[in-house]
DNA sequence: TTGTATGCGTTATCAG
DNA sequence: CTGATAACGCATACAA
């Protein structure tokens, strides 16, 4: 039997005050007096009354929803990065008052019918976008058509950084990656080896610039540098692969860095854990498995991520920097021979 | 610039009819007549009209959102299944015009608290547990409270089953479970053992059900069956173990069934592939490796909940069953030796 | 078949 | 500081 929720009269009148008194301890209890509002509050708890979601959205015109596509492919050892980041963005926006609702698409074009769908409705009143590309469609029409959206992820346009109508949140690769070969050496090891994504990618690119310039900064030459880093696809049979290829042409390397957790595996397998690896991501196999990783720290991603939406409904006058970069934090794990995982 | 949007009376002014016939021809499109209805349609086509979903909602008194709360460990090799139910229940969802909202919660208490947050303001009028068990406060407070729910896994308490105030929609792992075993037998083995988890698990205990009825019906007593299943806790190791065991006291058993694509995946490497093994859940992992697996079926569990939610709308008078049993579907694969991929 | 009037629950405006 | 009144956009009962 679903009772028939209370409503603002049903607290006024049992508070003995208007309507708008009641709103008013809600919205601005600071200008209503003491005594009164403790008798309106007494008379919210004693009914268990909430505000009607749908009522105050079209009072106020704002759904206080914001979108978040559902990826198809969630699964895979990385897709959990994008589900904790989920569970962060839904954690932080219901401290701010604001839901996830969540939509799917099988392409960009109808992720466009979705935002035309969703904005037209009126039902969310910004989007959250977990990953972009150069050019991508979904961007443009959103900034066309005035609709507000934040991205995980730094658009990779030469022009598109510094676009001030783009706000984008996105995670320090380069910085992540410094710090953990930085962490490596000192703990001991001197010829940190890299196995990163074929160059092309924006994020793995960075990744890779972040082990150059720390192994730059330890005295290591551009000649040297060349036989330590490896290329090799995602996937764990590809990592071990790269992992091989690099400690038989570079025997002196004693630690490594992959620019993904699955990279780190991989490797892990070929060096039957007897070298220190320090994956990206800091999946649950990473933590499994028990080897380091360098941490997304999407918790702050979302919080950075809101933060911007909220100034952007503020309109562009803020003048604020419409993007932030978040710095990782690399997790160290000290491991065992990853044989007996596996065997 | 997020321009005005369009209303009803705008609609209705461009095409010269009242709000009310504009109402009429989405709502019910029949009663209109044809020429009105085309210009009608025409005018709101020209506007990019779409009803405020807000206003609706307020109007109608339902919020046409189910609410599915998001795991914090949303991760691990099973994590997948859920994720892929909830995709599919966006997708379907959306088919009928109802919005999924996340919610989070650290344990039941909280998640209780949020139910009366969403309940209460009317935020949602439904909402989708994706586990239960026996006792299970949340069910019960939903129970109490008239608030509409359904869950993914049946209530594992005795009377619960047939409580006509819960409705669930659970797999038929015994189903699932018996037909892989035949499969199995039917591409030529005859000694199929089993890896589940150790008992106590309704969950667990169905799918080792499935596969004793199985072999009962193939021919093997209780005796013979004693040595041919193995209990293990979830873990890749612990399968792997398992299946080490099982096979050290029975040597003739030439095929294995797993209560999940974890235990799975440790028989495939305890016996180097060269044994078929059916896991279940048919999880990423299953797929990239390449072992059988037997398939939950999200898509189909997902429609079922929403229309046992609608259901449940329309009173209980409907008298129907409260709930639904999906038939899983056996994935089976070929695999080859599986140290060509860990090695 | 179409139009008119009313209210869903809230907040904003403005008068007391 | 408090209370009356209007309006957000839509849908329904009822009248034309």
């Amino acid at each position: 039997m679903p009772r028939r929720l209370p409503t603002v009269s049903d607290v006024a009148e049992l508070a003995g005050v208007s309507r708008q008194t009641v709103s008013n301890v809600l919205n601005s209890p600071a200008i209503v007096r003491e005594p009164t509002r403790e008798r309106v509050e007494a008379a919210i708890a004693e009914l268990g009354y909430r505000p009607h979601a749908s009522a105050r959205r079209l009072r106020t015109q704002r759904a206080s929803t914001i979108a978040v596509r559902l990826d198809p492919f969630a699964g895979g050892i990385s897709g959990a990065v994008l589900d904790r980041f989920l569970h962060a963005l839904v954690e932080r926006g219901e401290q701010r008052g604001l839901s996830v609702m969540l939509y799917t698409a099988a392409d960009a074009e109808d992720e466009i019918r979705q935002f035309r769908r969703l904005a037209d409705g009126a039902a969310v009143d910004a989007f959250v976008l977990a990953s972009t590309y150069h050019g991508d469609p979904r961007t443009e029409w959103l900034i066309e058509h005035g609709q507000a959206f934040v991205t995980f992820g730094r658009p990779w346009g030469i022009a598109d950084l510094a676009d001030p109508k783009h706000f984008w949140v996105d995670v320090d690769g380069r910085v992540g990656v410094r710090e953990a070969v930085e962490q490596l050496r000192s703990r001991g090891a001197r010829a940190v080896g890299f196995i990163g994504w074929p160059s092309g990618s924006g994020t793995g690119d960075e990744r890779r610039a972040g082990w150059v310039e720390a192994m730059r900064a330890a005295g290591f030459d551009s000649e040297r540098l060349a036989t330590m880093g490896a290329a090799a696809p995602e996937g764990v049979a590809s990592g071990r692969e790269a992992a091989l290829r690099l400690l038989a042409a570079e025997p002196r390397i004693d630690a490594l860095v992959a620019a993904s957790d699955t990279l780190a595996l991989g490797a892990l397998i070929a060096t039957g854990g007897r070298l220190p690896v320090v994956g990206f991501d800091n999946t649950p196999v990473a933590e499994a498995v028990g080897f380091s990783s360098v941490d997304q720290r999407v918790d702050e991603v979302a919080a950075a991520a809101l933060d911007l939406l909220e100034a952007v409904g503020r309109a562009e006058s803020a003048g604020a920097e419409g993007h932030r970069l978040i710095a990782p934090r690399v997790i160290m794990r000290e491991h065992g021979p990853v044989l007996d995982l596996v065997r």
